[in-house]
DNA sequence: TTCGCTATTGGACGGACGCGCAATAGAGTT
DNA sequence: AACTCTATTGCGCGTCCGTCCAATAGCGAA
């Protein structure tokens, strides 16, 4: 098999196995099998385990990066970007992209390959949040404010309130979170009750 | 050695290695070393691992969240409330104590024991909240508005923004987060800016 | 057709893991 | 002094781990 579509396959079979059974308990047998091949093989492709694991977590995240920007793209104005923004957060099909948040943040203290992807991604998605509000302030869409804190802001609620639908189903409902989550950005935006969510996204 | 004193020794041997090498990183023969014991004794106090494991991280935050409501009851007013847990959570030394969380959160989603005290102990410290923002508003401090809603906003932006300095040192400055989650949580109760930071707090 | 290269196999290696258990030690009771 | 009880030991069991490596298979070039 070609080299590149192999590298491929390995990849996907861990990121099969790691929905499963989380990130770092993941193992070289487990993805041997689940590619039906065997394990050596695996180590043929990539020098470590934990390299494995650090791509497979950041093609998780860049998948799910570039999804949401497509959605964006779609929007033409600061606040149909922004809605796209937050209905592609809001998407529960995303809840096992945020398991693995969950588990690179918690590696990260003591894995430096996850660690520096984690970061990095991380500083992807907030400069993806800053663009649009900075574009926002710019058409006069959004109040004026300090753009580098109010994209961290956000993003953190966000981050936070995911972490208790994903961590603990059962201790904020889903719809919950996401109204809260809405009205807070709405409000540090000087943006009408409802404009996140209501706003008509193309599909 | 008395059964209560041992079984005590046990935790806190663990909680050493697990500040150490993660939560889940840590293993019975660790614990026994760093106590200077067998590996068996560990056996005889807990019926398995992930049974201690959820003991030490539900020790760790409850040690951390008592501390916070000492430093709350100094204040009488739900302004200077407030400010209290503001400063304890702007301390540095509790990154140490976020990392347990962190790998709390991580865990939740394969060990039934972790995920059981983590949610129990995130819903005492929006508890916390709730309880000083309602006084708050009783008492014309605070605008009122939706209290468990404010308390989950509020603990979600700490959260989001105490994860990014934990994780990944480099990402934010810890000063930048503190301002932020500040402005925020000020924002969201009406208080004037300032106002969670420049509140005398008694020592 | 032969040769060379590499993708792939499959098992061995050394070590770590959680757990259980028979043996022991040592303090408290009678 | 004899006995009981349990805290504690220390090791063994079975299983898993990441890694490594010699052997093989199969394709493309010569």
């Amino acid at each position: 098999m070609n080299p590149g579509v192999r590298r491929q396959k390995i990849v996907e079979a861990a990121q099969a196995v790691a929905t499963r059974k989380g990130l770092s308990a993941t193992t070289v047998r487990d993805v041997a099998e689940q590619m039906g091949t065997s394990s050596g093989l695996i180590h043929h492709y990539f020098a470590s385990m934990d390299e494995l694991l650090a791509v497979v977590f950041a093609q998780v995240a860049e998948t799910d990066l570039s999804a949401t920007r497509e959605r964006m793209d779609l929007a033409d104005s600061p606040t149909g970007k922004l809605a796209a923004y937050f209905a592609a957060w809001a998407d529960p099909d995303n809840d096992e992209t945020f398991q693995f948040w969950l588990d690179a943040w918690s590696e990260a203290g003591r894995n430096n390959a996850v660690r520096e992807r984690s970061r990095d991604l991380n500083i992807e998605w907030q400069r993806l949040l800053s663009e649009v509000i900075r574009h926002g302030i710019e058409t006069g869409e959004f109040d004026d404010a300090d753009v580098e804190a109010t994209a961290w802001k956000a993003l953190s609620l966000l981050d936070g309130l995911s972490l208790q639908v994903v961590a603990h189903p059962t201790v904020i409902e889903r719809e919950k979170a996401a109204r809260w989550a809405a009205s807070g950005i709405e409000k540090d935006l000087g943006l009408p009750h409802g404009a996140l969510t209501e706003t008509i996204i193309p599909a």
